[in-house]
DNA sequence: CAAAAAATTTAGACTTACCTAAAATAATAT
DNA sequence: ATATTATTTTAGGTAAGTCTAAATTTTTTG
């Protein structure tokens, strides 16, 4: 199988993809996975022997089939453990990602499905990701971010794109959780804030925010 | 904290110092980590330049207290994280330590005392060994491997020395489970061999089984 | 469209944890 | 007590994954 290093790429090159289109720059992955560019490089080169990714000089990467299935793979493991680190551990939303990164390495699919049958198959981590399926299908939910919402409009609060635990504890502080009904107030053009409000209470976030907000649409 | 590798070793000292007395030697670790001399002598100054082991050439070794602290906290992990997957995800006790092995370097004090609290503070893990707790105390509880049993004696069957699943799979095979009485009938000094007794069956055993079975004395 | 800037790759080096082969030391046997 | 054998260590090398610095390619810009 694919070392932790490989698997780390992958999943990182999945999640880029999802975010800026189908070809991944060096840099990004870079940012991401806090390393240099040249390290990413040599990566790119053992993923594209191992056919996992279309790699070609200066050109950025995507993944083949291979890549994204196996990517999949460690994103089920990564959102199965966080689940159960929530549900049974009773662990908060914002301290499960760095143990799930060490967790999702773990090697053995029946581990993994015994967990998945024993947190009885869900479909959705705490951070509202859909969690695939053995076979590496996932629900892609059409959900928005704020910021492609416009004024007056509202929605629910359904997921995150950031689950770092400072993100997360910036939203536990501004009293914001999943479920949550959010309605667009208003956007300041000048700082590109966003003013919104909920069944509670009303506050200012910043675009930075506003994009890791994932709701669902509302009628 | 420390690699992999370093955990690896410190478990399998304190194992080997058990089992053989205190100075463990290169060619024992080797053995039992499956890798060669050579590369145990590196690994035996790096743990002695952090203290862990006390280290002097062609002598063996032996840890220190931080050294046999750390490996308790290993041993725990990898005893909790088996009972985990026996009494939650109905996995066999002969399946579980491969997987264990993996757990058992996941870095988190909290995830495992949040896992000691879910499993209700287990005090054996499923081959019947003691895991030691937060602190590092562990019961020694006295058994005696059916090697050491006199003809005629008998005792309760609560544990084994190896865990892998090839031997769990023999115990298996021949109905010999946790909690059994067992009693030994005879020993045959030609090839050392074991006649034993349990309250269903009777059964001859090798002397490198009879080893690896402890036993509880009953009066 | 050429020059400057930004992004990417190459070259060479480091660390960890292994390995083989040879040398050194300890244990055993005659 | 010395010679043989077994054990352990040293020396030197490999692969994975990272790094810095320099070179190359692409993109942007005046």
């Amino acid at each position: 199988m694919y070392s932790q290093a490989e698997e780390n790429y992958l999943k990182t090159i999945y999640a880029l993809e999802k975010d800026f289109g189908n070809e991944v720059s060096t840099n990004l992955i870079a940012g991401k996975i806090k390393t240099k560019a040249s390290s990413v490089t040599d990566m790119l080169k053992k993923l594209a022997n191992k056919e996992l990714v279309i790699y070609k000089r200066y050109q950025g990467v995507y993944l083949t089939e291979l890549g994204r299935l196996s990517a999949l793979k460690v994103i089920r493991k990564h959102r199965l453990w966080e689940c159960f680190l929530v549900q049974k551990l009773q662990f908060n939303w914002d301290e499960v990602h760095d143990i799930a990164e060490q967790l999702e390495h773990v090697k053995s699919e029946l581990l993994i499905n015994k967990l998945d049958a024993f947190l009885r198959f869900p479909k959705l981590d705490p951070h509202g990701d859909p969690i695939p399926d053995a076979q590496g299908r996932v629900l892609l939910s059409k959900t928005l971010s704020i910021k492609d919402m416009k004024i007056g409009t509202a929605g629910i609060f359904v997921g995150v794109k950031d689950s770092s635990s400072v993100f997360l504890q910036y939203l536990n502080k501004k009293n914001l959780a999943l479920g949550d009904k959010i309605r667009v107030i208003d956007i300041e053009p000048f700082d590109d804030s966003y003013h919104i409000e909920t069944k509670t209470h009303r506050l200012v976030i910043t675009s930075n925010v506003a994009e890791n907000l994932c709701l669902k649409n509302v009628k």
